[in-house]
DNA sequence: CGGGACTTTGATGAAGCTCAACGTGTGTGG
DNA sequence: CCACACACGTTGAGCTTCATCAAAGTCCCG
């Protein structure tokens, strides 16, 4: 095939960076196997995650506005796999498709949403209820093991940059958490037990 | 022109709302004249301001995710004419003219790089460096008058809901500006003074 | 002249970040 | 195989920041 030429199969082992903050924009990437997470420096030691990627999912596509670089660092969580396409091999494809186009402007309405949404909550919310809500939307992403463990291993660092909280701070909610029965934590695993009560908490001040 | 049969004019008052977080997603609109606040509710009586549009500048396109549900609530900040089209006949144009689609879609990459930036700052960033940052931002935006202030007239509550902050420390924290001469205030107009000054604020933690 | 809404200032308290110490596991070299 | 070091996980204490509350001041209209 002619796109084999712009195309290239990589794969990241696990803490491996794939791209990074400021670095110009010249591939599109896409996820085969694995999980990466998207996250923005801040100050040497902290950052914030913005999202995680799964098999599917897009990465560099905020590198498609007006400034050519990149916006975020993209990480591997685990040994993955990805395909990337060159930039202007993924500019000339939209010209040609339309519907490819279309269905990434959809992507993009639907990842503003969910940023603006996000970023009320971060604002707002105390650190309790940013952490249930992080955890809830990790349950959302993920799903659970058969177990019913939340199928994502992560560091409590990365949880904690995640839920946009200090370390220290994520530990003792957590220990909370776990003392009144709203969770299980085994390591690195964690279940979610009392849902309802952790929804309510994140929900009962967005008003409709 | 077919077109018109879809179009509606309409003037907005200052205070009056266009459309409302949560309502179904019916039309897109367009400003023709004036200034209008994006913003997102919480608990009744606080909201983040999520941007400001201006003559030009599109609003609802955050409806055209999967959910066909206003996820934010618009409202006139001054008198304004806005002109909307039907939300079917707005999918079809986009079918019929991939170049819309094209630049609506590089429209959203920025809007969404912007608004991950922004998540970050007001995650990590103290008060008073929001405040800056909301203040450049402001003049980066609007310009500013022949007299060199800030061409957009905002209260204080907007003012302190778009830099997320609350009311009464934005008050202090402009005092403090104003004692050390990096900005001046006159009633609602606003002038820096001292922009590299409040420029070094809101960057030095942001590392390259 | 008085009332209501908006603005400004001060005092207080709590939430959560930071720092620092201690515990636990794991890999490495003797 | 053990000892040690280094990274990572955990906990506690102190302290800063900022939101909240309450009160006083100011402006604008009736």
């Amino acid at each position: 095939m002619a796109i084999a030429s712009h195309k290239k199969n990589y794969e990241v082992k696990k803490g491996q960076q794939i791209f990074s903050e400021g670095e110009p924009v010249t591939r599109i990437y896409f996820v085969y196997s694995g999980k990466i997470k998207t996250h923005k420096r801040w100050d040497a030691e902290k950052e914030l995650i913005i999202r995680f990627a799964q098999p599917g999912d897009i990465l560099g596509h905020m590198g498609l506005g007006n400034e050519p670089i990149y916006p975020v660092t993209t990480t591997a969580l685990e040994n993955s796999v990805i395909c990337s396409v060159d930039l202007d091999f993924f500019e000339s494809s939209l010209n040609v498709n339309p519907r490819l186009t279309y269905s990434l402007m959809k992507l993009f309405a639907n990842e503003l949403q969910e940023s603006e949404k996000r970023m009320r909550n971060l604002v707002h919310m105390p650190v309790k209820e940013r952490i249930a809500l992080a955890l809830l939307n990790l349950k959302k992403q993920f799903g659970v093991t058969e177990e019913g463990f939340i199928a994502i291993e992560l560091s409590r660092q990365d949880l904690s940059s995640f839920a946009a909280v200090a370390y220290e701070t994520l530990f003792k909610v957590m220990n909370e958490f776990q003392q009144s029965n709203l969770i299980l934590t085994n390591g690195k695993n964690i279940k979610l037990l009392n849902e309802p009560e952790l929804r309510t908490m994140t929900t009962d001040k967005i008003l409709p």
